[in-house]
DNA sequence: TATTTAAAATACCAATTGGTATATTTGTGT
DNA sequence: ACACAAATATACCAATTGGTATTTTAAATA
């Protein structure tokens, strides 16, 4: 039996992924350990075995749902060509957030950055690692675009990946307290029109 | 001694306003009954005299967050004539939420719809209900500013104010998560474009 | 197969959770 | 000043919290 994962690694990620909805949708002061023995079913001594503590789960959950959500992201980039068409994967992948591409409870970045900003100083500094990754990743696409003659020159990058930020971010808030996917759509629109809006 | 209050009233206002940081810091969850009496000084008996429960407490101290930032716009938003300064009275008052206007914590829509969408029904609703009156002001506000020929016609009211809504909700997560009031302020710059792009 | 090692279960811990019934204090009108 | 009501404090509750020490079970190695 030559598992490239041992027992141990095998049951750290098994934790990790039946757990990764719960902390994603309560939150990490919302979720006990009682609610990840049950749902793993496993037993306190378990989780405690493989796990520090309940923060340490915590983290490998978001790193978990943030790994999962860049990950299809970037599938679907590598699928297209143009930097415009590119820009564009991020309005179609949060379009349908819904639909089995986000883990359970919406944007774990959104969550954990909202929850964590005034609490927790680890799980703040990974939203807030993931927040500029992510900003970064659209001015580098822009800044490409701009140097294969697709976009503008002169354009103001920092600000454009920020608002595109804000508004998918913003907008997943809107879709969720007010119950309606359109209000999420709705909002995508001005991403896209914002890409549009660089092309030469 | 006639006072307008009755002291119950008064004490109730009392735990609302002392304890109004703390729900916005530390979230529903994050917020226990010790943090309550600690904080106001009085008993367990004198809270729960004065409310039903934990949930009822927050729910008003909700209400009292919110009331507070509604206020403070409405103030700026009466000092001007435009219907353009109008909306723009949004990016500064939250261009300015560091400094005295915001409740700790940040926005208190913005926290209460992240915790509640998928763990309190009541607080959800308050959440909507803000989210949706608060878009709505913003349709009013270009609606009117477009029959007094400030604006442009055929403009796409509920797309523009949801993406207003957006941005700022979103810079203000990206502001707080990142430590930086700059980000806020950039995507700001979004919301101008937006507002003065309407103009004719 | 026997022995060692790793993993998981059991049984416990003090502290805290939200909440309640009762006692005591405080304020108010007569 | 007195009685009554309203407001607050005290003392308690069972359940749950995150966490640990120890025992039992399962897996790998010799």
């Amino acid at each position: 039996m030559e598992n490239q994962l041992s027992k141990a690694e095998r049951t750290r990620q098994f934790i990790i992924e039946t757990t990764s909805g719960i902390f994603n949708t309560k939150g990490y002061a919302g979720t006990s350990m009682s609610d990840i023995t049950e749902a793993t079913g496993l037993t306190k001594g378990s989780i405690y075995g493989n796990f520090e503590n309940k923060e340490e789960v915590a983290l490998c959950v978001f790193d978990y749902n943030h790994g999962k959500v860049s990950e299809a992201i970037k599938q679907r980039m590598d699928k297209v060509k143009t930097y415009h068409d590119k820009l564009m994967v991020y309005a179609q992948v949060y379009d349908q957030y819904m639909r089995g591409v986000f883990p359970k409870g919406g944007c774990p970045i959104l969550n954990t950055a909202i929850e964590a900003d005034d609490t927790n100083g680890l799980l703040k500094a990974r939203a807030a690692k993931a927040v500029l990754g992510w900003k970064k990743k659209i001015e580098d696409l822009i800044q490409a675009g701009v140097e294969a003659g697709e976009f503008k020159a002169g354009l103001d990058h920092n600000q454009i990946a920020l608002s595109i930020v804000a508004l998918i971010e913003g907008g997943i808030m809107i879709a969720k307290t007010t119950d309606s996917q359109a209000n999420l759509d709705t909002v995508l629109k001005t991403v896209e029109v914002l890409i549009s809006q660089m092309k030469v």
